[in-house]
DNA sequence: GCTGCATGATGAA
DNA sequence: TCATCCTGCAGCA
């Protein structure tokens, strides 16, 4: 569940899963963690969040525990006693009152005492979630225009988690695409509606995709690929992995380029170089 | 079975 | 900007 709007849910799934119960078991596979699994047991999660690609599970002595799944990390739910059927590596395992929450092959996960996550390498960078932090378009806005990224073309921004925690490869190609935006526009390169409309399109697209389960694809225009027959990889995006598909808008085909190393899906008309 | 790629991030240059 | 690490999996023998 790799972008903030998955990571997102993840978190509310746990959090309905063991927030407030006491933990009757605790299990890390990792050495410098191992040791400290007893200490948790009996002490009750307060609530799980997340803030980027970050889920944060909170305790009631004031410890957190920071995961981030990277591409492959995945958190299965399911009743103590049975054991999920997957041939993944488990790496967390949390036990509340009959209640498991199981965290197979993320490799980066620390223990942290809350008052100090600000310490945390990644944690310290990272801008405002979009989802959790309740950033508005105005402030959204002011963001885009601060000295230190309004110069930086959007490609290579949209996916800096300084700017918006939670951000990835996918939305970074839908986000630009519903904005209309090429990817080597500055924010300075845009006026007051079209950076407005950028602010708004980079909150809707990620509100939507926490909705919508990671959909990002306009409703009429994924009932549209549906019956067409696409699979939901082919429907789910509106641009993204669309390469040579006509446009929804304006059916030219969808091209794509990589920008800062990774994929990027764009229409070569809606979305022109100005 | 092997290879390359991936919705991610880092550190060196 | 590039190589590298993490792990799982799709695609291809």
């Amino acid at each position: 569940m790799p972008e903030g709007p998955e990571v997102r849910r993840a978190a509310d799934r746990v959090h309905a899963q063991l927030a407030g119960r006491r933990l009757e078991h605790v299990w890390f596979a990792f050495p410098a963690l191992a040791p400290r699994a007893d200490s948790l047991v009996g002490r009750r999660v307060s609530a799980v969040d997340s803030w980027g690609k970050a889920l944060l599970t909170r305790f009631d002595d004031g410890r957190v525990l920071y995961s981030h799944n990277q591409l492959y990390g995945v958190w299965k739910l399911h009743d103590a006693e049975r054991e999920p059927d997957t041939g993944r590596s488990l790496r967390v395992r949390l036990v509340a009152e009959g209640r498991a929450a199981s965290l197979y092959s993320a490799s980066d996960v620390s223990l942290w005492q809350q008052d100090r996550l600000g310490d945390h390498p990644f944690l310290a960078r990272l801008g405002p979630d979009l989802l959790t932090h309740g950033v508005t378009v105005g402030e959204a806005m002011a963001r885009l225009r601060e000295p230190r990224f309004q110069r930086r073309r959007l490609g290579g921004l949209l996916l800096d988690q300084s700017l918006f925690a939670g951000i990835g490869n996918y939305l970074r190609s839908e986000i630009l695409f519903f904005a209309g935006l090429h990817h080597r526009a500055r924010p300075t390169d845009l006026d007051e509606t079209d950076l407005a409309h950028l602010a708004r399109t980079i909150l809707e697209v990620t509100r939507q995709a926490y909705e919508h389960a990671g959909v990002t694809n306009r409703p009429e225009w994924a009932a549209a690929d549906r019956a067409g027959g696409a699979s939901r990889r082919r429907w789910r995006f509106a641009v993204f992995e669309r390469e040579g598909l006509a446009c929804h808008r304006c059916g030219t085909p969808i091209e794509r380029t990589m920008v800062a190393s990774r994929r990027l899906y764009a229409c070569p008309r809606c979305q022109a170089a100005s």
